[in-house]
DNA sequence: CAGACATGAGTTATCTCATAACATTACGGT
DNA sequence: ACCGTAATGTTATGAGATAACTCATGTCTG
């Protein structure tokens, strides 16, 4: 299977190889384009916070970020990182992945999605995937029992291709 | 809407008004019988953590149940309930509702499932969904870009019918 | 039944994740 | 320049989770 995808418009752009300067620039853009469209303030910790999520397609934990955010002179208290991280989860610039109360940044902002995440157990990157008939079958399951969704939480835990080539001849 | 499950057959049983005691019963009495073929001990911390899971369709959060257990002279430090609770889930009679950090006792132990949540955001019961075609679409979004799914998590956050109900006229 | 081993329960201490509450600073409109 | 709001910063504390060790209990063996 050839990569050949420019930029994060594939689901799994995470676990192939591909152009990450491409991917992160593009991702950065589309945040500067939505807080000018939306007037919101993408302001200097909001923007690094997500620069530092861009870096890796892993999730990171607050005090992760909060660590790189305090080394470059920001604030070094947890609020200084749950603020920004929130500010970019509200925004839909980031993610917050359940499983491992961590946060990862959104490759396609905008789009007001509620993916699925692929969480490989092995290397820690995390995928998205958008699949809507995931959301439209648990939606369609709750309105049977008269539950109406709000948000939803899909995430699954495996292996990855590359981990799961490497961990075979074990 | 009429409601006449005897037991715990029915996806959301936790919603509807219904028998409790007959449907914490057969969970107890499947937990027993479970115990009992695999060989395993289900020791006296571990039953009175599944009853006390079981009082209520609520997640408890592990702290809530060590209050409980402490309080009947079992142990009352963190690893007490944690321990009972990874065994409960390892052995399919609880599950842990990621989005809460809390576990609650599963309804139809023994069938090696891993159910869609449904969390009601204003009375915090939570109802276990059965539903295979979210759990066959997800795999099948993984497959597409070469990821082998192990364990996945499907919540929803909302409101049940009770208490959307209760919200409207507000 | 004694001894050996495995499993479970209890304790202390510590770690990670998260938020409440309040003080201070920067920003945008008039 | 002034004022109100939003954003940042700080201290302190709450909530969730686990590591590491000790002690008790249960069971299998001879």
């Amino acid at each position: 299977m050839s990569v050949e995808n420019h930029a994060a418009d594939d689901a799994a752009t995470a676990f192939a190889s591909h152009d990450h300067s491409t991917c992160r620039a593009q991702a950065l853009q589309a945040a500067d384009d939505l807080a000018a469209a939306q007037g919101v303030r993408l302001t200097p910790v909001r923007r690094r916070t997500l620069e530092i999520l861009l870096e890796t397609h892993r999730a990171l934990g607050a005090y992760e970020v909060l660590e790189r955010l305090g080394a470059e002179g920001f604030g070094s208290q947890p609020p200084v990182a749950y603020r920004a991280l929130d500010f970019l989860v509200q925004h839909g610039l980031a993610h917050r992945v359940q499983r491992l109360n961590a946060f990862a940044a959104c490759l396609s902002p905008g789009h007001d999605h509620a993916p699925a995440f692929l969480i490989c157990r092995a290397c820690n990157k995390v995928a998205e995937a958008d699949a809507p008939e995931i959301r439209s079958a648990l939606r369609a399951a709750a309105v049977g029992v008269g539950f109406s969704v709000e948000r939803m939480t899909v995430e699954a835990l495996g292996l990855c291709d590359a981990c799961a080539a490497a961990e075979r001849p074990e």
